[in-house]
DNA sequence: CCTCAAACCTGGAAGC
DNA sequence: TGCTTCCAGGTTTGAG
């Protein structure tokens, strides 16, 4: 499953490939990728509104923050009239959670000559001519489809392929077009709009994203803080790496992996370890983070795809987790398993030892 | 403050 | 073989 690392090889692919492209169609195949994390019945776009708000507008970057992707998008193109407001950018933002891929393909067909701020190919009701297309495949019902002479919902999911559930059409400034689809097989990964605003340390990021903390991959990120932070709390020095409001982009896989590297037992209180082993351990988080972005991006159940449907290779490089049974790689005693939660922690027993020795 | 569990999903594995 | 149940994961929310 993504985490952090895999979530940037992914940023950069994007980045690479479709930074300044225009929007010109959208397919909403299933409409559970755009509901809100948490709360059940919160408000979210319908997939004609959110293709209406995505169409024919361009994206400007491809932003991180720990497990979130964001992409800020200019001013909408097709109504350049409108007073642009600079507060209230908007962006597209995207968790992958487990199962989600963000996958990449050059169409065969290309516009002719390169994408002009005003583009004919768009009328002047904002409607882009390449159509608006939204469906729910679970009742069958096209919602909003300008082609339906030829298309149908069992069509769309045909084209679609498994798994897929939504879909942008985009235009680059060099005249390439592109889909970028959003597969998730568990459809825990979500899709939104959202406007942009400071989160409190000079940066602009949405809504979602405010309310976690930098990873530690963020110059901004305070290493002391958060080592001070760590000090004064009862919880499991596990449940302080996973809380995503003092440190974000780190998932079940990496915490195991970084506490393994550390050598630090995963229920031991925060305030049990020593500062300098705190600072050891989130240099030890870093190290697995760069150890994987160096490979690519994990994958070890190959739900893992990144940008351009490759698979990462990072699974041969776990040390802890999924080795229940299986010696430690260090000196050999037999990886354990215990129960964290409704989840699990793996760990050596010898390298991470319950209570810290004389050091 | 902290922990746990539920909800959201699917499909593979395990149990019968 | 075929059915049912369980489980995994990230995130948010709410109960205790």
């Amino acid at each position: 499953m993504p985490e952090l690392p895999e979530v940037e090889i992914v940023r950069r692919g994007l980045s690479s490939h479709i930074t300044g492209a225009v929007c010109t169609g959208v397919d909403v195949i299933d409409e559970r990728i755009l509901r809100r994390h948490g709360a059940p019945a919160a408000p979210h776009l319908d997939g004609a509104q959110f293709a209406r708000s995505l169409i024919g507008h361009r994206i400007n970057a491809v932003n991180r923050r720990g497990k979130f992707l964001w992409m800020p998008l200019a001013d909408d193109v097709l109504a350049p009239r409108r007073i642009p407001q600079p507060q209230q950018t908007v962006a597209l933002v995207a968790h992958l959670g487990m199962s989600g891929q963000l996958l990449l393909r050059d169409c065969a067909a290309q516009m002719h000559g390169p994408v002009s701020p005003h583009m004919s190919s768009f009328d002047s009701q904002g409607d882009a001519v390449l159509g608006v297309q939204s469906r729910d495949v679970q009742h069958g019902n096209a919602i909003s489809d300008e082609f339906s002479a030829d298309s149908s919902s069992r069509v769309a999911l045909a084209l679609a392929g498994p798994h897929v559930r939504a879909r942008l059409h985009l235009v680059r400034a060099d005249g390439r077009a592109i889909e970028l689809s959003f597969v998730d097989q568990r459809i825990f990964g979500r899709l939104s709009l959202e406007t942009l605003a400071d989160d409190g340390r000079g940066r602009l990021v949405p809504g979602s994203v405010a309310v976690i903390a930098p990873d530690p991959l963020e110059p901004v990120f305070d290493d002391d803080a958060v080592v001070a932070c760590m000090r004064r709390s009862r919880a499991s020095v596990k449940a302080l790496l996973l809380n995503q409001r003092l440190i974000s982009g780190v998932g079940n896989i990496y915490a195991d992996e970084s506490l393994w590297r550390a050598r630090i037992y995963w229920a031991r209180a925060g305030r049990s370890i020593a500062t300098r082993t705190l600072h050891r351990l989130l240099a030890a988080v870093r190290e697995v983070f760069a150890q994987s972005l160096d490979q690519g991006g994990t994958s070890f159940d190959s739900l893992y795809v990144n940008v351009n449907g490759e698979s990462g290779y990072f699974s041969r490089s776990l040390n802890a987790y999924g080795r229940e049974g299986r010696p430690c790689l260090r000196c050999g005693t037999l990886i354990r398993r215990e129960r964290f939660g409704s989840r699990s922690s793996y760990y050596c027993p010898r390298c991470q030892r319950k209570y810290s020795l004389s050091s």
